[in-house]
DNA sequence: CGCGGTGTTGATACATTTCAAAATTTGTGG
DNA sequence: CCACAAATTTTGAAATGTATCAACACCGCG
């Protein structure tokens, strides 16, 4: 215990260690990392506009949301964090939050100073770039919810957000899957920009195509290939290819001439 | 020239001076980074999907798009991306695009080898911290595009979207203003996820209300105060506060701890 | 001078919203 | 374990914002 309750942060390590290469001090700064648990009541904005933050959220259990507002009051999630994400990486770089962020469900978190992970990411280089690549995945979600909200209709956008979360929260996508999804339909309205009506119609619509069944709780794919088929969906912006870090060869051309290319 | 060309980053390095303090070291470090001066004509996607990039582009002239595209090819830009801007900076750390880039216009770019880059990175922590700190800052600008696109009507979305291109192009926000955007109206409808013809209705009535003028070269901001009010536009989210580097002061309770909040 | 890309306008179609009410589930205290 | 209140889900009918289709005007450019 003494200040350390470092054990918890294993998944945060691990799925560093998915994408970046890690050396053996890396890990053993992070799992030193001090941490504080807490417990967050579900519909609490556990980061709010204006409100400068000095650490970390990493989501133990639980459901969370980032999300802004229209002046109208209208809510709209710009991302689900899941078990094992750390909801506002960014803050270490940028703490003054431009998004507020709600946990969905009760849930557990670990507080991580922000002075600690500086000093980590100071320390290593390594390490700090591996921080930045995590935080440069959630951007990359990020994009693509633009394409989501932007240019798909009820229908497939509620299908490509089901797909992105089976694959995040590693549903095996063989045929049919499941996993546990704990929101509400409003809670769906305000990540795909629909109303909740109009979500109650398309979930219907996507059941009885027989591909897939949503409940308050848990989300029953039952064909996965239908499903994505639906949603064109692409999983690849989801995954950072692990770095065969191949030194870049010298360029072809020497630098500094201005060249033309059509 | 002799594979440098140097001076022309110096954009750049304000960029960062801006949010993050650099070291004179790290000023001369970036100032010395090699660079290739590249012409690229309008309309060509200088990223690609599946294309592996070793470098990064700094726009020094022209402007590029940023975007994503549905199976049935609609295409949606996730970002504009305008001279002084490092285009696709978080490549550095995911060197496999997940969106593509594009010249709206014909532009100047200077491509800088993730080699170098990483190298100087690795040599400053602190000049790390700059370079993920420009990469959040765009993805907080992204978090705001998905709220634009999905709860705000034609209007309030498009007029948003001015706005935040007239704070970014520095343009001064007193009463009236104006800035260069060479977009045609279906590169706007590819902004704003509306279609080239609502784009053309929806300009019409920001113009009879007297509040902006949008050419196919420029953007005439008749009414500041008046088009901000319509957009629902706080601009705090394009600005880092400046680092006034304080050191957090030690957490007042113990870690370890499990605690609630309401 | 004509041609392709762009801007403009009108008429119509349609996806989604809005409003409203009932059915169902969930949570909670007795 | 029940009873009740609150939240959520479900369904219908009507309204509306935006898309679609189509035609024409404009402009720069070869």
């Amino acid at each position: 215990m003494a200040g350390i309750a470092s054990d918890n942060l294993q998944p945060f390590i691990s799925r560093l260690a998915s994408h970046s290469s890690l050396s053996g001090e890396d890990r053993q700064a992070l799992s030193r990392l001090p941490t504080r648990a807490v417990q967050v009541a579900a519909h609490r904005d556990f980061v709010r506009l204006g409100e400068r933050v000095d650490h970390c959220c990493f989501i133990l259990e639980g459901l969370a949301a980032r999300f802004g507002q229209s002046s109208a009051g209208e809510r709209q999630f710009s991302a689900f964090h899941i078990a094992g994400d750390m909801a506002d990486l960014h803050s270490l770089v940028l703490p003054n939050p431009t998004s507020g962020i709600q946990a969905l469900t009760t849930s557990t978190e670990l507080m991580v100073p922000h002075s600690a992970l500086r000093a980590v990411a100071k320390a290593s280089s390594g390490l700090a770039e591996a921080l930045w690549r995590e935080c440069s995945i959630d951007a990359a979600i990020l994009a693509q919810w633009v394409v989501n909200v932007g240019r798909r209709d009820a229908r497939t956008r509620m299908a490509h957000l089901l797909c992105e979360m089976a694959v995040r929260y590693g549903a095996p996508g063989d045929q049919s899957c499941a996993y546990v999804l704990p929101v509400t339909q409003m809670h769906l309205a305000d990540a795909t920009a629909l109303t909740a009506v109009h979500v109650n119609r398309t979930l219907k619509v996507l059941r009885e195509d027989g591909l897939v069944t949503v409940t308050g709780k848990a989300v029953q794919v039952h064909d996965w290939a239908g499903l994505t088929t639906v949603a064109d969906f692409d999983p690849s912006y989801l995954r950072a290819v692990p770095p065969s870090v191949l030194q870049s060869r010298a360029p072809a051309r020497p630098m500094g001439a201005l060249e033309r290319v059509h």
